[in-house]
Formats: structure tokens, C-alpha cells, sequence
DNA sequence: TCAAAAGTGTTCTTATTACACCCATGG
DNA sequence: CCATGGGTGTAATAAGAACACTTTTGA
């Protein structure tokens, strides 16, 4: 921040909050979307978001924006990154703020609201085109989420209060967008003494029904304060050949 | 974003690159702060910024502050996090966009302008208070060198072009402030491969000369295309009983 | 009885840690 | 000849990868 002479001249862009929120069904990773009702890139698809009130924070308004939408507070919401090129929009200077969600999917409940009708759930891999500089945004936030579902338990609120070990698998798969070798996968998990064993099991399915595990979030916050490290190696296979 | 009404009420708040400039010297690794010549915040040590002006992307002005400053253009400059709070500017509401440069500090040249002479590398264990919110920005800007340091080998752009293994390992211990091994940390980052070998040695030190060498950038971009990951652990000391 | 997914251990390989002495130079 | 930092290897431990069969349920 340096000299403040001509401050007037500045004070003429807009800044926005986008939102994009992951959700978890089926085996698929969704992120919910907007069908635009009105111009610029009216009939397109796009994210969540709105212009920043003068008297709010930007995470204020990041929160404000998805209750609107699904009518949840106070779940897992964090800023990415803020895009700002001065075509992005076509009206005049409106730099965005990007911040993404995870949230429990069948917690989502509709909002009586004007967008609320346009909304839907999108397979990640089903995104097409995107308006103003969305599809970049969700790029960014989709980055985000695969390092950051790594090296911290977030993939938790992605799931159901209960969940399998299965369950959990495919949601780490989606995410990594690789596979994961079961035995391997359920050891490294159990070992952290992050889930407590309901002594539940899945009820009318077609099969052996699974152990139904929730996260133990206070042991969590327990062992963060001790050093505890969060960690799941991204899987590279054959390396040494680069190695030398 | 959402409908376009009512534009205009918006269309009023300004916002700024700040720029975290992180160099290395004498086996500290420093910051460049300004001390600010008006108000608000006269008097104090900032980070040095500017406004973004109307017809410049965010990347473009954060470069233009770095570069008006130090003369350097084409260095290491990424975006980190966006600062928004109502209150952050006394003047009015002003957004700012951290970024964080890594420079090599020998190549810094004073740039003949108003904040030049104000301009002085600080230790980062020796900064105190800042104006605004900038000690949050600096604090956010470290922790992401902390964390890209280990993923991506941005340490190499703190260096002059031809360094020791020492000097290395000091740089690495200095931004992790953590202690290494130095047989350890050699075996590490010469198996990587990405150094090359100067077969030149130190001159005039009252002791034994490191050899010297330099990093191989081209190497590492060929890795990186064939899915090498550049990976330093953070060392867990003594997790294993918390682990159960 | 079949289909479908759950659950379970061991071996091999690789990476990480801990650790101590001799070497080359300038003063 | 002394002080200073440079340079080197090995053994023990821990983590990761590969891999196949039995179990439980509903239909």
C-alpha cells in the first residue's frame, strides 16, 4: 500500500464473491451450479456468487452466498484464490473472490429463492462450458481440494455423519482421480485413530453389509495440537526410473 | 455471480497488490519492508503495493509494484490470498491481493523513486508491528513459502545462480525453521538429480571450498512432464506414539 | 446358489532416520 | 598447527506397494 493522493480515482470496481460447492453422491464428486436466468451468459451455467456488500467481509459474504442457496452455515468454506483480469466481465471492472465448500450433500436442502430453481447438482466430470471466467475458477478450486484433501481430514464433511470404508475410498478416488488398493488404503486410514467404529452395520443392502466408522473430530483436534500430521501420499508409481 | 441490477452501487471500493518479497542473505531469509512516508500508518514498516489501476490485471500490477521497486522483472511472483475485511483501510474499503516474490537478493538494485530510500530487507524473525494488516499478510505469505518449498523447488530462486549444498541446506532450514541433517538433506536433493555440478569451488575461505553448483531447470521441467513430484518431507519427530 | 461388495495379512521394496570422523583451506 | 566448515557411508527402522481369498447378505 503506498502514497493515498487521487484515492477517488480508484474507488470504481466491483468485487464479487463465486462459490463453488462440492458435494458427494453416488459415488461422484458434483459441484452445484447455476443455470444464469438473466445476461451477461444468460441460459449458461455458472457458480454461485454475488457482489460484496460495502459493510461485509469477503468471508462474510463467501457464507452468505451458499446459505442463500442450500441454507447451510457453518461448514467447511475457504478462499482460493481471486481472479481479476480486466475483460473477465463483461459489464466493467469486477475482480472475484473464489472460495470453495464441502458440504454434506444430503444436507442441501432447497431455498425459496430466485436461483434456487435453477440449481443443480453436476457430476464433475459433466461440466461443460462455464460463463464469464467460471471454469477456470472451478479448476483452481477442484486443484485446491486435491492437495488439500491430502494433508488435512477434509473429506469427511463431504460424507454422510456415517459412513463406510468403502464409502470413504471411492470419495478419496473421485477426488484423486486415481484408484486406491482397498487393504492398503483401509490401514493407512485406520491406523490414525481418526474413526470411531459405530458397531453399526448398513442395513437392506444386497451384499455383506458394511461397519458403518464416523470422524472423530475432538481426537483430531487432540493430536493437531500435539504434531500430529495429517498425510496421504499421492500414489507415484514408477519413479525410480527417473531417479537414475 | 448473480443478476446485474443495480450495478452501479457497487461499482465503488478499490483494491491494491500488496507484495511479500522474500531474498536470502547471510543465512537469513528477509523480507523487504518499506517505512511508510505518509499517512495513515506514517512512520511505520509496511509491505510494499499499490493500487490496481483500471486497464492492468492483478498479476500485471503486482509485477509493476516489484518492478518499480527492485528493478526485476521475470522472477517468481505468485498470488497467495485476498484481504477484505470492512475495516482493514481507515480511508475506505479497500481489497487487497497478497502476492509473494522470491528474489535473488544479490541482484536487487535500488530503483531511483519516492519509497526507494525508504525500502530495507528485515529479517523475518526481527519484524515487528506492520501498518494495516499487514503482519497477516506477511504470516500467510511465509506459511505458503513453507509449504511450496517442499513440493516445488522454489528455494533456488532465493539463490544466486552458482550456491554451496551449505547454503542450500541453510535456506531450507531458515524458511522451515527446523534443523536438518546434513548427510541426510545431501543424499536428498542430490538423488533428485536437478543439480548440476559446477566442478568449481569456493574461493578464498579459511577453510575447506565447497564445490558449487546449479540448479537444472531443464532437467526438472523434463521430470515434471514425465509426473516427477518434487517432494521434501517435513521431519515428524516422535509421531509414532500418537499413532497408536 | 448366485451375485455383490465386505473384510482381512504377509512379504517385498523403498524411504527415512540416526550417527562420527577425516579433509582442505586460510590465517 | 589451529580453527572452520566441507565432505562422506552404513545399519536400523518405518512406510509403502503388491497381491487373493473367504464372508455375509438379499434376491
Amino acid at each position: 500500500m503506498g502514497t493515498m493522493e487521487n484515492l477517488d480515482h480508484f474507488f470504481k470496481s466491483a468485487f464479487t464473491v463465486d462459490n463453488v460447492i462440492f458435494g458427494f453422491d453416488e459415488g461422484d464428486l458434483k459441484v452445484l451450479l447455476i443455470k444464469r436466468g438473466e445476461e451477461p451468459y444468460e441460459g449458461q451455467w455458472g457458480l454461485p456468487g454475488y457482489f460484496v456488500n460495502e459493510n461485509e467481509d469477503l468471508d462474510y459474504a463467501a457464507n452468505r452466498v451458499l446459505k442463500q442457496l442450500t441454507g447451510l452455515q457453518n461448514v467447511f468454506l475457504e478462499q482460493v484464490a481471486t481472479f481479476g483480469d480486466v475483460n473477465r466481465h463483461p459489464t466493467g471492472r469486477v475482480i472475484t473472490v473464489a472460495y470453495f465448500s464441502l458440504i454434506k450433500i444430503n444436507q442441501y436442502t432447497i431455498q425459496p429463492s430466485s436461483i434456487a430453481n435453477r440449481a443443480a447438482w453436476i457430476s464433475i466430470d459433466n461440466v461443460e462450458e462455464l460463463a464469464f471466467d467460471h471454469a477456470e475458477i472451478l479448476r483452481a478450486c477442484f486443484n485446491r481440494l486435491k492437495l488439500l484433501v491430502r494433508t488435512r481430514p477434509v473429506g469427511f464433511e463431504l460424507l454422510p455423519r456415517k459412513f463406510t470404508l468403502t464409502e470413504l475410498q471411492h470419495l478419496y478416488e473421485a477426488i484423486l482421480e486415481t484408484d486406491l488398493d482397498k487393504r492398503n488404503f483401509r490401514k493407512k486410514i485406520l491406523s490414525m485413530n481418526l474413526l470411531i467404529d459405530l458397531d453399526e452395520t448398513q442395513e437392506g443392502v444386497a451384499h455383506r453389509p458394511a461397519r458403518l466408522y464416523k470422524f472423530d473430530k475432538e481426537k483430531y483436534d487432540e493430536l493437531l495440537a500435539e504434531g500430529f500430521s495429517f498425510e496421504l501420499k499421492e500414489s507415484r508409481r514408477k519413479m525410480v526410473e527417473h531417479m537414475g
